[in-house]
DNA sequence: CTGTTAGCGCTTTCAC
DNA sequence: GTGAAAGCGCTAACAG
């Protein structure tokens, strides 16, 4: 099978006693009389006949191929995204290239010039790198949270202020009265930002002293976080604080595990919120690892590719497309209702 | 930049002032003069200009483009597998075109069609489902770990027998008397399921009288693990066993959680061991869940990627290749020296 | 509605 | 070495 040549065009023609042209008509889904369209379809079938995606290609200039640019998808977070991303792909029609970038700027550069060459008709994006030179206006291009400076290109991304301010007013709600924000933040600017903002926002709403730590991301997390901890114990070991809110549901474990190896408990003593959503084992039946601003990752992956899709059809899209977060009980608060891994709908 | 027309080999030859072979005989690296070669790099740099891959592919049937046919990327044992994946394929100028078949049939068929009908140049596949039938021998396809009767088709698995064992053995060397089996496998025949003979064969190798679970992964495991309990705790709440193997991490886990939920300390009272190397949020920096036998992902990513390739070129190819398994320690067994997420590397 | 035909951009003969 | 030319399988434009 694999070894006979592949029937073409041609030889379906043959078959049914029709021209060329009727055979990509019937193909194409081009009126044409029932008579041809029956040989036609029944020659086909007798053939196993399949379009020749290069040929087609080669004449139309598309490729229903879109490449997905992540980091990598070790992180659930990005996996999810790019599970959802295909899902929503191939609902249109779509296959997807995915590209793990990974801290490879050439190989960023170089799935972005698949879509320069015509090889792939649209390019989504979630990196931390400085892909913004690459890419000029009217580029086949959406991403995910980032923002690139004096580059019009849609993007996407969950509301982190309103995020942000949601943690607080969780916390306050169950009982806290002095929340931190811990803030581990990419080099690049993005979407996610705005958490800092949404927090002191919060803060000053409620007439609180805002106090955090902000920090880079870099490998000497738990040791800035043991700082942290450290100038926040009063000499009889009571902390300042009584809430935190984390930048990621990542920070937000690692921070709880250290209060814990420190003797705080855990929702009683401290309470804490992160960031993301991320579940243990799978998204989105498993648990949450902490109490989280859960970011609705399927909604994000189909807006992105609603807004290829129409990007890629020549109309308008928005620059900026930001959807609802919404608060899960995951173990680090003392909400009593708690209901962690039910699902979204 | 993307509204103009990307420049051709033509445009090339035109600008170079050679014929339009040699610039194909440069771009694909065929002996040229020196002067030639370089009036011709020259005027590509000049063009930017780069091969158009429907064209090349119509005329050579070669895509450069890998199928990888996986349920999902929400599983995080599924999304290291494709991570490395991809990066095996990229290393040999490969791109991985991701289909999450996610138990839809049709999906994955259309997938090995592609492969069928040269549009991708092979497909690695980790399905359960019933891929069999569509494909024929010789067909460029690797599978991890299903069996289908009847077919040739190169298999990768970790050495899940060996690994049943070790998990056996590690259970006794912590102390344990009494370990059992919690199995629930897929309804497909593959090499996990050797996991039971390599239980079973330990029990007997140290004069064990074997009990175990044996159960088709559903719905209901946590019901069943609760029956499994019940009939396991003497009328004084001891348990009858004191060491755990289960089929996978995640049923390590969610066992782990009931035996706690039930009063029992883990690993004081029960100790338990997994498989598969699932971590807390990376693979593999992060923890992991409980102590496992952890297959080592990477490396068979890269081995499926090196016997397709392998394959593509017409060699010969073992039609069953087993990689070694390894313990790691996760918290969940009374090892001492504990160092769970030390990287294996 | 149907059949014919001219390319899409490339690789690969084949003479030179 | 090099240049000319024949397609790869398809779509789309055109004449019938």
């Amino acid at each position: 099978m694999t070894s006979k040549k592949a029937p073409t065009m041609r030889d379906v023609a043959l078959k049914a006693g029709v021209a060329l042209g009727t055979v990509s008509k019937v193909i194409n889904n081009i009126p044409v009389s029932e008579k041809n369209r029956k040989k036609v379809e029944e020659a086909i079938a007798e053939l196993n006949y399949e379009v020749n995606t290069y040929a087609r290609g080669l004449k139309t200039q598309k490729s229903n191929l879109v490449a997905l640019i992540i980091p990598n998808t070790l992180n659930p977070f990005f996996a999810t995204f790019a599970n959802y991303i295909e899902s929503a792909l191939y609902r249109n029609g779509m296959k997807m290239l995915l590209c793990c970038a990974g801290g490879i700027p050439e190989k960023e550069e170089e799935y972005l010039n698949l879509a320069m060459n015509n090889k792939v008709d649209g390019v989504i994006a979630l990196t931390y790198s400085d892909i913004g030179k690459y890419i000029s206006d009217g580029f086949p291009l959406v991403v995910f949270d980032r923002f690139f400076e004096n580059r019009v290109i849609p993007r996407v991304a969950s509301d982190n202020f309103a995020g942000a301010c949601l943690a607080v007013e969780k916390l306050l709600e169950f009982g806290c009265k002095r929340p931190v924000y811990i803030r581990f933040h990419s080099i690049f600017p993005g979407e996610s930002d705005k958490r800092l903002a949404g927090y002191l926002h919060a803060c000053a709403a409620h007439g609180i002293e805002p106090d955090y730590l902000n920090m880079i991301e870099c490998p000497e997390n738990l040791a800035l976080m043991e700082d942290f901890l450290r100038q926040h114990q009063r000499p009889d070991k009571e902390l300042t604080f009584d809430g935190v809110f984390a930048h990621t549901d990542y920070h937000a474990f690692l921070f709880m595990e250290q209060l814990r190896q420190n003797g705080y408990r855990v929702p009683e003593d401290v309470q804490i919120i992160g960031f993301d959503g991320i579940r243990k084992f799978r998204y989105p039946a498993g648990d949450l690892f902490v109490s989280s601003i859960c970011q609705p990752i399927e909604q994000l992956a189909e807006k992105c590719v609603e807004i290829l899709m129409a990007r890629c059809c020549g109309a308008q899209v928005p620059p900026l497309t930001l959807l609802p977060v919404q608060y899960r009980y995951g173990g680090s608060t003392r909400e009593e209702t708690g209901q962690g891994s039910v699902l979204p709908r």
